[in-house]
DNA sequence: ATTATCTATAGATCTATAGATAATGC
DNA sequence: ATTATCTATAGATCTATAGATAATGC
């Protein structure tokens, strides 16, 4: 899928890496992420972990207090990545010039992309949520802040927008589009016609349903290069 | 919640019981359903499964081959009763002189009311069809079987929509409410500032958006009794 | 000398079964 | 007589630790 000019500069933010310890401590990371998207994290043994990266069950041990710890840390990792991303993304500066419909097209193929590179985010988070309250909570001020910057950065156009409670629908938008990532993203979450679709097309009708809602012209190629 | 008139009548199915044998049956059923959808089918033990239903692990054994046969069970017993429901609900008879906005809103309404009184459906079932291809083909058939009848009530009426791709647009819109509706229902999937709100006023925002990217007019009081 | 790794195993669950006891129905 | 239930336990994992061995860095 093309990316617009808008996000055409913006990538996953992720850092490097150094010693002996810290790599292997890296391999456990990536290797737990992997496994506990994969399999859940009940069902993958810190056994399981350790093979996947290559050392033994000890070492796990030595680098985590426990399995508890070893999630919060896959958690940590991600949370850092996903902060540090969502800076870049939703500066007003990258989007000085841009529409609503810009925005949310921006919004939707980074998003896309994202999910299909780390699909460990996406499916982890629901059942370690779940379990885990504090977890939980920490996913949710991830959220917030995407949000929050996104919310900004649309009210901050709400002379395109005429539906009578800009604030309500930019709120109704964001989540509509958020529940439909989410969906598209994790198959497993329910089956929907709309993934036989092409990314192009989904993006194309739910820009399409955000401009009917907050009533705005419907851009003729949004996501043209 | 106030019912429309299109839904007053329309109850979850469920059907009765009789002796002993079936009545722990029933209740080993119940209570699985309840642990599987409030800690995970993994996190749950027969034990837990047992001490619940008032009876002991070896009964579990006699009336379920394994855990997974339970699991399996839960999921038949929820099957039958979703197919029934799904059946009266998408009656075409039921909804004979209803616009597409009436149909809509009864969906809205009715599966709102149908997760918060089963909400073990709605969970158990993202855990269960990750960890089981069966049971996610089995899914896959409700759901289609619920958006096929959808669907044909909609299209039945394709003279009220604007959309230039009326098949496309009904589909695009049941995928749209049905990842709001989930998204909506279990509050573990994602933070989302609707939660914070009315069910009046997410089925409001909720068919406001249907309609303007159908492109039919907004009913003014839609959800009015 | 210190830090990282491995091997081997103790202890805690949890699943599933075997065998004894109680309830049901012809 | 048959079917349903319970108690007790074997066997399989899985987590976490202890102690031995190998690698690192001053």
């Amino acid at each position: 899928m093309s990316k617009s000019r808008w996000i055409s500069d913006l990538h996953w933010v992720r850092t490097g890496q150094q010693s002996r310890s810290q790599k292997t401590q890296a391999s456990l990371l990536d290797a737990a992420a992997l496994l506990f998207a994969e399999k859940g994290v009940d069902a993958t043994s810190v056994a399981d972990v350790a093979a996947r990266a290559g050392c033994s069950v000890g070492s796990v041990y030595h680098h985590f207090r426990d399995k508890k710890a070893l999630l919060y840390a896959v958690f940590d990792r991600m949370s850092e990545e996903v902060r540090a991303t969502t800076r870049e993304a939703v500066d007003p500066a990258r989007w000085e010039g841009a529409s609503i419909a810009d925005i949310l097209c921006g919004y939707l193929e980074f998003s896309l992309e994202v999910s299909r590179d780390n699909p460990s985010f996406t499916i982890a988070r629901q059942e370690a949520s779940r379990t885990d309250p504090a977890l939980r909570e920490h996913l949710a001020e991830l959220q917030t802040e995407l949000d929050d910057g996104l919310t900004g950065l649309l009210l901050a156009r709400s002379h395109e927008i005429g539906h009578p409670d800009p604030a309500l629908a930019v709120g109704f938008v964001l989540d509509q589009l958020g529940s439909m990532l989410r969906t598209r993203i994790d198959e497993t979450l329910m089956p929907n016609r709309l993934g036989n679709r092409s990314d192009d097309e989904f993006v194309r009708e739910a820009l399409r349903s955000a401009c009917r809602y907050l009533e705005m012209p419907i851009p003729a190629e949004s996501m043209a290069e």
